[in-house]
DNA sequence: CTTTTCATGTAACAAGTTACATGATTTG
DNA sequence: CAAATCATGTAACTTGTTACATGAAAAG
């Protein structure tokens, strides 16, 4: 249902035709919410055939622009305003719970290709960030805002796996004794 | 894909029936990976028809329950030993990308309805931690190394939501200059 | 004897993924 | 002229949600 909306958002930002929401969605969106070419263009028809969104150019090779209308602005507008999003499932802790399951050394290892990933996660969004050039319109700052939170989530996550693997070794210690 | 391992996860832990389950995804599972009653059972009897899963207890009220076989516990320590899961779509996130679209008041509304729940989590999440009664066995270990990662979670967006209403505040004292 | 809890199951729908399928235009 | 890029669309499948449907046993 998100999706809808975070197309809804980008053409509101700036009129685009399917193939260049999909760039967008993969530059911009893409560790926020991923969108595959298929979902794109069905759900434009949709919005379209619901008057959220209007066709407002044709280019070459059937190239279709969409613009948002004022139903879609009202549409957009009403789901910002709405009841809080749940948090999403999350299978990485699920795995944590059963880690049990397995050898402790690949426990261990489990937890520290967390710790590897997130440092690289953080880094490249380090260079993403250095990368855009921030206007100061709407976009941007709030671009900026949910970067920050990236870089705070993934420094968190780091630092958790590296506290864990450290409770999994001393606890490991104390069995072997 | 994921629901099969956690229940495959829990049973391994101990053996359940569906109701069981059900009890046991709400109390402990409910945050990393909500499960409806409807998918609990119709899983149940396809991990059951694929051999990953055996009735081994069948009490009143046509109470059913199961264990784990050996090829179940194959399967989820290959699920635990495989690829990182990718991180999952942040609706939360989405929203704030397109908050440029409502007026900076509801934004701001926004923001702090998400400190506040951070707030809340948190306290409902440290309640729970001392309700716990802790063992020092595999399922007890992780469990608690998941609930830390919960902890920091909700700290960091509480501090992080903090931190965007500072900014959205400034921007807009600038703004009605 | 009534309500709550235990207990299981099915069906319709919504959202997302993967694969298939096609073809025009630009660039080297 | 060959390859890359631009550009759109459909179909089958998987996962998850909501609602419907039923009934036995325990507790007050």
């Amino acid at each position: 249902m998100s999706l809808r909306y975070g197309m809804l958002g980008l053409i509101a930002d700036r009129p685009s035709s399917g193939y260049d929401l999909l760039q967008r969605f993969k530059k911009s969106l893409a560790n926020v919410w991923p969108a595959t070419q298929s979902q794109i263009y069905t759900e434009l028809t949709k919005l379209a055939a619901a008057g959220l969104l209007a066709v407002t150019d044709e280019g070459p090779r059937g190239r279709k622009e969409y613009s948002i209308t004022e139903e879609g602005r009202a549409e957009l507008r009403q789901w910002l305003a709405g009841a809080l999003p749940r948090p999403p499932r999350n299978e990485m802790l699920l795995r944590v719970f059963f880690l049990g399951a397995i050898a402790p050394e690949q426990a261990r290892e489990y937890m520290a290709a967390l710790e590897t990933r997130s440092e690289k996660s953080l880094a490249e969004l380090l260079d993403l960030k250095a990368a855009v050039d921030w206007d100061d319109d709407d976009f941007s700052t709030y671009g900026r805002i949910a970067m920050e939170w990236g870089e705070r989530y993934f420094a968190m996550n780091q630092e958790w796996a590296r506290w864990a693997l450290k409770e999994m070794a001393q606890r490991d210690n104390e069995r072997g004794r």
